[in-house]
DNA sequence: GTGTCTGCAAAGTCTTTGCACCATA
DNA sequence: TATGGTGCAAAGACTTTGCAGACAC
């Protein structure tokens, strides 16, 4: 991670009382790289590669306070494992999901996105109104058969 | 359940080989009664109130099933267990979903349905076409905080 | 130096699998 | 009666918790 990164982090962290530690650099280096979603394991598994004293069990609790942080989402894809990835700041790389019932194979496209995010915030408006709801963020995922997968 | 829905259903299973038993029957009743996401757990606790055999077991293999004959969606809000539904039926008592970070409520809503559905129509169609995908189903989950998680 | 963080091991939760018996068509 | 279905118990997968030692600030 450059200083410039790291610096900015050390400071998100120090807002709320926390510390920029070696296994939390690590993971973030990882989640930023990889721009796809990730699982605990995957992380686990890019990070102990150069830093093989991590342990699963760090991951799993600074993936949930980064979660807590809004910078990263947590999202389930019915595979029975969370899938972590960076949120949305201010829609760059934002994207949405095709999950695939059978082989369970995610897609993701940012093909309309512009059009999406357009009439999402116009829905989220109302139902914020309505339900006074404080919205963050959003998930859309379309299920169905990817390519290989739709023999039947 | 009366008798021309389970007549319904039969047909359904034996259509792919399957039988229609008792618990299958308090399964459907139970989803069919309740309109709302349930727990595999939820399920077997109600159906177990009137037909104490019932095993957990069951009720997983047989959520299972329905949701490969299509029947049934299942969701996940992030909160650890799977959740079931009926699916759309020609988008009657479809929703969409609010989800809370902190107390994981969920808020069913329906209110822009109609502009969703055609938003989403045709979105779909765009997607199916550049993927190769057949879409069958979609999930939409805002998330945020409910009116109660607020306080921050 | 203090309070946070970490890794290990163990426990917890939800879900799936193996197997012998049972029931539907 | 032939298959598919069921319940129980055990195993499996993912995640969380408890604790003593280590580290960031």
């Amino acid at each position: 991670m450059r200083g410039s990164r790291a610096q900015c982090w050390r400071g998100r962290f120090q807002g709320g009382g926390y510390r920029l530690t070696k296994p939390r650099e690590l993971i973030l280096d990882v989640l930023a790289k990889s721009k796809e979603h990730l699982s605990a394991e995957d992380i686990f598994l890019s990070v102990h590669k150069i830093y093989s004293n991590i342990g699963l069990t760090t991951v799993y609790r600074n993936l949930e306070l980064l979660v807590e942080m809004g910078a990263v989402a947590k999202l389930h894809f019915g595979n029975g494992k969370a899938s972590y990835e960076f949120s949305r700041d201010g829609e760059k790389d934002h994207h949405h999901h095709l999950v695939c019932r059978k082989c369970n194979k995610v897609i993701d496209y940012a093909d309309f996105m512009k059009e999406e995010e357009e009439f999402l915030q116009k829905i989220e408006k109302g139902l914020s109104k309505k339900y006074k709801f404080e919205i963050q963020d959003h998930v859309i995922h379309f299920h169905g058969f990817c390519k290989s997968c739709q023999t039947s």
